[in-house]
DNA sequence: ATAGTATTTATAACAATAGTATAAAAAAAT
DNA sequence: ATTTTTTTATACTATTGTTATAAATACTAT
């Protein structure tokens, strides 16, 4: 990505985390980045945008982290569990993501609130799989009530310890949380008592907006832009782009030349390219 | 209170838990409750005073149909407990509370996270009493790690099913979180695992806001707008007002002749007798 | 009923917001 | 050296919460 781009989304970053996301506005972005309103919308096609961009490069920052750590040792390792969700709880109060979560689900924006829905399914979905790993198979019919305790549990306490200006090492509140889970297995499995179906997990899964249809759309953008300044040819080649994507069967070769044809247009290379790559 | 003004807070309030509060428009409330402008300020300083008014009103109303359910039932009760929850839940869910707090909460103003912040604290304070008064007084130490999970639980798993489009009677789920807690209590004790000190929810309770600041403010905002409408004299009486309330001992007296001179001002009376009379 | 007071209305205005439009300048690619 | 792409500067739109103000309406005490 561009460099002067990622310089926007971490100064954006910072301000977000500094004054939330609302609070920030988008010329106190310009003027501490040092670029023209014109330059912003061409990055982002809005100031939500920028902020799911930076969401993403959160999350992949986490899960690169949390794989490194497991890294050599066994699933059933208590510890690199701990550490697993030390890293997420750690990456989250650097960034106020708690509090940038919750200003978007207020927002009632939709995509937003997807987005964010789509983020603690997929934490939930981790924690669940990572309980059976730990406590074993046969809690598997209680791995996704035990997972939904857990992530309440755990950033409730850490909400409450915050608020509370009370500091506890994380990883304490976490073994805590951990030996409660351990109490409440056996009861479980005596009394078979199940709050949620684990096929739940699978069943959301598909029902929440794809990064695909994201990406998509962040491609129609920039086709859009690039429109907004194309002579006769280049509008003939990008329409058809357009048509060509919207099609069940995009003909990859057909876009391919209609690229080569268009010039040196890298960003929209790649875009393109990931998308009709699946 | 005046029912025009109650019928402003109800058209707000259905458009906050529609639309939420940053999408509802000042516009729109005085459209769809067919006020002008001018009312609107005359009754509420802000878009937020408002909001803050009918998180009053809610709170009120759920604290009465709480204590309503408990009455001539032991404090043991556990069914009256889980009751007694539910219909805090309940209202929860009606009035979308959840997605207004939250959508406090990001807005990063100082004043509303305050009240959030505190209703939270009650909350947990009330829900701690609770739990010893159900699991008795041995359990005392661990009351508020247990109000603390017990919060978290429950409202994960709500939000979750809520988040997921199943539906299971909240009682169930509440009986379930109950369960829970059972299971951890002898261990808990056993172990002697301690994550917050009791003592943190008095210390807590002096730090946030009090309503009486709340109170004083709000009457304040009052005197100013008569200010402004004001003659010579109503003037004179009005500044000697907002002095004397400032004042460390106000005398009772004084006031009480200053208002019967500024002639039938109820509203003002009733603030003013609300903050004196302590 | 009348005079005086309080509240409400309409209306205009203000400052700040996100986002659009556009022509000229600068930078990069050919 | 020329064309293409990106960036800038600037003006503009529409909407937001909030303030100001003069006129109209409703209320209260006499």
């Amino acid at each position: 990505m561009n460099d002067r781009k990622k310089h926007v989304m971490e100064i954006a970053h910072t301000l977000f985390v500094e004054k939330g996301f609302m609070e920030t506005s988008v010329q106190e972005i310009l003027e501490k980045s040092g670029i023209s309103k014109g330059t912003f919308y061409n990055y982002f096609p809005s100031k939500k945008e920028l902020l799911i961009n930076i969401f993403e490069k959160i999350q992949a920052e986490t899960e690169r982290r949390r794989i490194e750590v497991l890294a050599g040792k066994k699933k059933s390792d208590k510890n690199a569990f701990i550490k697993q969700i030390q890293v997420k709880m750690e990456v989250g109060m650097e960034n106020k993501l708690f509090a940038l979560f919750n200003s978007v689900l207020l927002s009632e924006d939709e995509e937003l609130k997807k987005i964010v829905q789509r983020y603690h399914l997929d934490e939930l979905k981790w924690l669940q799989q990572r309980i059976v790993d730990i406590f074993g198979q046969h809690v598997q019919p209680y791995s996704l009530d035990l997972a939904v305790l857990f992530y309440g549990m755990l950033h409730n306490a850490l909400h409450f310890s915050t608020n509370a200006d009370v500091k506890i090492e994380i990883d304490k509140i976490i073994t805590y949380m951990l030996n409660r889970i351990d109490n409440m297995v056996p009861s479980v499995i005596a009394s078979k008592e199940q709050l949620f179906d684990i096929q739940l997990l699978t069943r959301l899964n598909s029902k929440t907006l794809s990064k695909r249809r994201q990406k998509i759309e962040k491609l129609f953008h920039k086709i859009d832009i690039l429109l907004s300044n194309a002579n006769g040819k280049q509008k003939e080649l990008l329409l058809f782009l357009k048509e060509e994507l919207q099609s069940p069967v995009p003909r990859k070769a057909v876009i391919q030349a209609v690229l080569k044809e268009l010039g040196q247009k890298k960003d929209l290379e790649i875009l393109v390219f990931d998308v009709i790559e699946e």
